[in-house]
DNA sequence: CATATCTCAGATATACTGATATTT
DNA sequence: CAAATATCAGTATATCTGAGATAT
């Protein structure tokens, strides 16, 4: 696509713009006398920040046979003292529905990165152990990943820092923890 | 669900927790010396702030017929001069695909709140325009939105000018204006 | 018997790709 | 004829709900 002869820089969504659309729907809040506009440019700017972020990291992961989602699952057992964990607590620390769970093990399982193991004691548990392979492809993945700033390019460490800060206050004030 | 004899006060997802997940993967990440641990820890709360707006929105918006990038659209509509805008102009500013200004203006026209009209110059080119039904939904659903402070409770106003600025940096740098 | 864990089917929303028709 | 606009079909992902199976 191309815009008097100059590549577009765009990376998702349909061509960009000479404004900051969010702060010119933020004055049209303003004008108007609407409430909270300071909170719905916030929520405007977290949904398109959410859809950058992923499309840079997917585009990332897909040559892996990985999504974010299925990424973030792998880490947890990566990260996990026997390299397993039981579905539902894979759901509390991910925060996704246990549905979810299970259609994200689906997939890992299907690309060899990890397996279901009968749980030793409770045999209503399911445990998702991570495999060889899974552990060689967080590796890969973390550091694609690392070399475009888990997609977060534009925001410095110090911003970073500051995101999360703000928002942990808003996932609090949602029950998460 | 309970727990403990404790109603559990999370709104999404699989349950709450004794600490911030993000804030233990975050310290996972380090120990390893692992790439980018706070644009990680950014991108992760970036998607489950996301995660928990959308669901505070919509349940919301979803007794008005309507879902937030719908909302958004018709929003859009409501402050353009003439109640109208050519669909491309609208996937500009609401910065998504073709194809889904498509399926959300199809929506809006099926629920009454807006109706296509044909370009009276250029006859490639599809108006989508606001009904009375779709200024007074806009209305209600502002009203309905401002109490629940468009699902950032949690986030006060400087918190929220804070993530916005930041975030517009990392627009930015992807193109988007 | 009530609860907990997981799975599965069905439905929804969004987005992307690629192809097509129409107009400029 | 090339570019722009919108639509459509097909695909993929993630989510939720509700039902059901198994186990505690």
């Amino acid at each position: 696509m191309r815009v008097d002869g100059m590549e577009v820089i765009r990376e998702v969504g349909a061509g960009a713009l000479p404004f900051d659309p969010i702060a010119e729907a933020h004055r049209n809040w303003l004008a108007h006398g609407w409430p909270n506009a300071d909170a719905m440019a916030a929520v405007t700017s977290i949904t398109r920040a959410h859809q950058i972020l992923l499309k840079r990291v997917d585009t990332v992961l897909r040559p892996l046979d990985l999504t974010f989602a299925r990424y973030e699952a792998l880490v947890l057992l990566y990260f996990a003292r026997r390299g397993s964990l039981p579905l539902g607590k894979m759901g509390q620390r991910l925060q996704v529905h246990p549905a979810s769970v299970t259609n994200a093990v689906d997939r890992l399982e299907a690309a060899g990165f990890a397996r279901r193991v009968g749980h030793p004691v409770d045999r209503r548990t399911v445990l998702a152990e991570i495999t060889d392979s899974g552990r060689e492809v967080v590796v890969a993945a973390t550091k694609a990943l690392g070399e475009i700033r888990f997609g977060a390019a534009g925001l410095d460490d110090d911003a970073a820092r500051t995101v999360t800060d703000r928002l942990a206050a808003m996932r609090r004030d949602a029950g998460d923890f």
